[in-house]
DNA sequence: TGGAATGTTGGAAC
DNA sequence: CGTTCCAACATTCC
């Protein structure tokens, strides 16, 4: 579950609990102390990319789904939760398989949310001036590089780029203008897509390229391999995106 | 059924 | 000291 929309799927499902008071805490992990937890409340409960960030007077405890990562919202899994915590309503928040830590306090020195696709604050001007900034970086780690678009990931990034019909070997400092325009702006708007899709249980039906043997526009094999310093899976189509180099 | 995958971190190696 | 590589983590699906 683990790229932003989803962290944004999930701040929606446990809005009920902020301001609640957490009655009980704990779980698997030994990364925090789960007892300095009992008795707080919640004050917020926010998403920055892909980090889901439990915030209470006392401490705020950032939630990392990785690859596997799972929660559940008033229900139980049949494997042992790494954090649970307890309302005093009788709900409960449990997450699995998850990276659990304490963080800063101070999240709005320590976050940058500019930088949240999902954001209100995300700003795109703000984007392009960091790829401009490191122009040899490739197209496929540059969508991948959460200073620059926290919250996306594979699944995104093989989709934007080929919307905007680029080859992810492309570097960013070769990408025209209108390019790397479009580039910034479909990393936002493909997010929420994603995000209207994965609410309907239809993510994976839109997929146009993640996961494709063929291409949907000119009907040729994609091709695929592991690319970039991120080293992730690329999906593409030859014929229709563009190598800008 | 083994291998791969929506991801990141920390430490070794250079 | 900076950069790069790799193992580790852990679950689900094909």
């Amino acid at each position: 579950m683990p790229e932003g929309p989803s962290l944004v799927i999930l701040k929606e499902q446990t809005a009920r609990f902020v301001g609640q008071e957490i009655v009980r805490a704990d779980g698997n992990t030994g990364a925090i102390d789960t007892a300095r937890l009992v008795g707080q409340p919640i004050v917020a409960l926010r998403t920055w990319g892909k980090h889901f960030l439990i915030q209470t007077p006392a401490m705020v405890v950032r939630i990392h789904f990785l690859l596997f990562g799972t929660y559940r919202v008033n229900e139980r899994r049949d494997k042992p939760p790494r954090l649970s915590l307890g309302f005093a309503d009788g709900g409960e928040l449990n997450f699995y398989a998850c990276s659990v830590k304490e963080i800063d306090s101070d999240i709005d020195a320590s976050y940058d949310w500019a930088a949240d696709v999902m954001s209100d604050a995300w700003d795109p001007a703000k984007a392009r001036k960091k790829l401009r900034a490191a122009p040899g970086t490739l197209a496929c780690d540059a969508l991948l590089d959460q200073d620059i678009f926290a919250g996306v990931g594979n699944i995104i990034k093989n989709e934007v780029l080929f919307r905007i019909r680029v080859h992810p070997l492309s570097t960013v400092g070769a990408l025209p203008p209108a390019k790397l325009r479009a580039l910034v702006q479909e990393a936002r708007q493909y997010s929420f897509d994603f995000l209207e899709w994965k609410k309907a249980f239809t993510l994976k039906q839109h997929w146009l390229a993640h996961n494709k043997k063929m291409c949907p526009r000119c009907h040729i094999p994609f091709h695929k391999a592991h690319l970039g310093r991120t080293n992730r899976r690329s999906f593409w189509c030859e014929r229709c995106q563009k190598l800008y180099t």
